[in-house]
DNA sequence: TTCGTGAACTTGAACGATCTAATCCTGCCC
DNA sequence: GGGCAGGATTAGATCGTTCAAGTTCACGAA
């Protein structure tokens, strides 16, 4: 079996000093170009890589990110983070460095283990998923200048920290317009309570679309829990209405699955969108709005890298990405 | 701001050198009580927490587990994967490791992503998921003496390495035992081509079950790849035989999603089961095969933790865990 | 008394990289 | 030919921890 590669079998090889090697991997402009063509070519010779456990020590660096992962609350909105989390691996690699993983039960919880990571690992940064009012998260570490970004607005915090999102509201007024344009004019919107960042935006979408086109949409609006079963039953409380809607608009696929039951216990012609197009859309045959969340992971990581690998702030540190919506059977 | 707390801050604080402190964290019977004591309040009082890029530089240690997320193929198999990949981060953290993700396009790139974690990062060990007949990764992991566990049986490498693994026999028997007792005698299979592991074993569970009650399960098999398309063909093709199945058995729940998609076209009931328990699943109302994911990535954590604790090799290091069917109305 | 023994603790070196500061060239100008 | 600027390269210190090899001390046996 092979011995240990070091940056000073790499010197020795190459007949220049450790530091040499360091300047040819950290700083190549500074070495004349032969010695570090002879460099690179020991390098090679030899399959060094550098130690990250040495280098992280002297530089306190370690080209690690954390990121959370959430414990499948429901399987179907779940996926969405998961999607983005492949995204973000993928990214991540790219940009030379990696996503270690961790869960935590609450905000509190979660706070202590941002503690224990960044005391332990040298973390180099975090990427938060699913802001919303109030966020302690983000508070605690711009407290403590820990580079983040957020896949998700702050929703009220006066701080700009760098964040990627999806405009909802485009993603509800582009399922509205189809509505509209395939002849509908009574349009429902089933979302969750008040006071969510991100259910406010999508139904502001909606709500938005019918007003430009001079529809009152007055009393077609409901909130609900997330879920199919709350789902079917505020599309009910809609279908039963004297002048029932012909078309809803659901904040969640979940949501959207349980209106489409609702639906299909009526004899007339209801459409029926969702939201983030999860697999289950596609499984049924569901017009629901995609989130690019390739994107958005890729997005995440540029602007966390441009905080870690450069002083110079420049560019848009607040990305926002538009949806698309993907028309299948249901409208 | 408080400055950096390490090892020779704690050990200034309770009037002892730096390696006592280092004895009390990693070899605490060896100091004495009255010492250990003082040397823990310091730790407490200070907020100290070992510097793990230090000690992985002199240790070897980094403990740090990788493990791979698939480039999300099919959307809802896919949710398989990452419901244990949650359940692993949980139970690395419990047992004091940390879970670091890749991806990788291809077997040939993952041995390349190998080697390069492993000599960047000094990764402790891996887990594996998805194994196949002839798994090029096992091997070479095996003979660099990286210690990892695979989430499934190595299905014909005569290497006895720990693996953890859902009897997908079992689950295929139970479904059709479901059938059988609700009355139903011609249950036909709609499976994966021979030659996947996963898919053989599940056949054989369905195969085995009929046989056992003297039933001939001749001309009721189907050999499809996977998909919600592929699953609506083999279904029609078993439902327009001169004597169809009453029941069919499928060995995803892609495929009994088309399944169902088949059935609804016909004017008789025809009971449709699945397997994995997806989301989808639960959404469409369809019985499926539960694995216990949690536990899997537990006893995957168990074994790969035993093997990097301790020396000593006792207990099981092969578990075979039986999944449970969950009713619904589809059957 | 002297020595050996073992428990409790301390000291210096080492892990593999990078940082700082010093040294060596090389060419150019006066 | 000497001095000097500046680019290329090197040597030694350092990051925070653990390992190996001490030292100190109390106690009991020879």
């Amino acid at each position: 079996m092979s011995q240990k590669v070091t940056i000073a079998t790499v010197a020795r090889h190459a007949r220049v000093s450790r530091q040499t090697v360091s300047n040819v991997l950290n700083a190549p402009h500074i070495v004349r170009e032969e010695t570090r063509q002879r460099v690179q070519e020991a390098i090679a010779v030899l399959g060094y890589r550098a130690n990250q456990a040495a280098r992280q020590m002297r530089t306190g660096r370690s080209r690690l990110i954390a990121t959370r992962i959430e414990p499948t609350r429901d399987g179907i909105n779940g996926s969405v983070l998961d999607r983005f989390l492949h995204g973000l691996t993928d990214a991540a690699a790219t940009a030379g460095y990696r996503i270690m993983l961790y869960t935590a039960a609450d905000d509190t919880a979660e706070l202590a283990t941002y503690d224990d990571l960044l005391g332990a690992y040298d973390l180099d940064g975090f990427v938060l998923t699913g802001t919303d009012h109030g966020d302690p998260r983000t508070v605690w570490l711009a407290e403590r200048e820990v580079p983040f970004v957020t896949f998700g607005r702050p929703w009220d915090t006066p701080n700009q920290h760098p964040w990627v999102d999806v405009d909802g509201a485009s993603g509800a007024a582009q399922a509205t317009n189809r509505l509209l344009e395939t002849g509908h004019r009574r349009i429902a919107f089933i979302g969750w309570p008040t006071g969510s960042g991100v259910g406010d935006d999508r139904r502001s979408g909606w709500r938005a679309t019918l007003r430009a086109v001079g529809i009152d949409p007055a009393g077609l609006d409901r909130e609900t829990s997330d879920g199919i079963v709350q789902g079917d039953q505020a599309a009910r409380s809609l279908l039963a209405l004297a002048d029932p809607p012909t078309g809803l608009v659901c904040a969640s696929d979940s949501l959207a699955l349980g209106a489409l039951r609702a639906v299909r216990a009526l004899d007339r012609p209801v459409a029926v969108t969702g939201f983030d197009d999860t697999p289950v859309a596609e499984a049924v045959g569901l017009t629901s709005v995609s989130q690019p969340l390739g994107r958005a992971a890729a997005g995440c990581m540029e602007l966390l890298a441009r905080i870690l690998d450069g002083p110079q702030a420049d560019g848009a540190t607040q990305v926002l990405l538009r949806p698309a919506l993907v028309v299948r059977q249901s409208a």
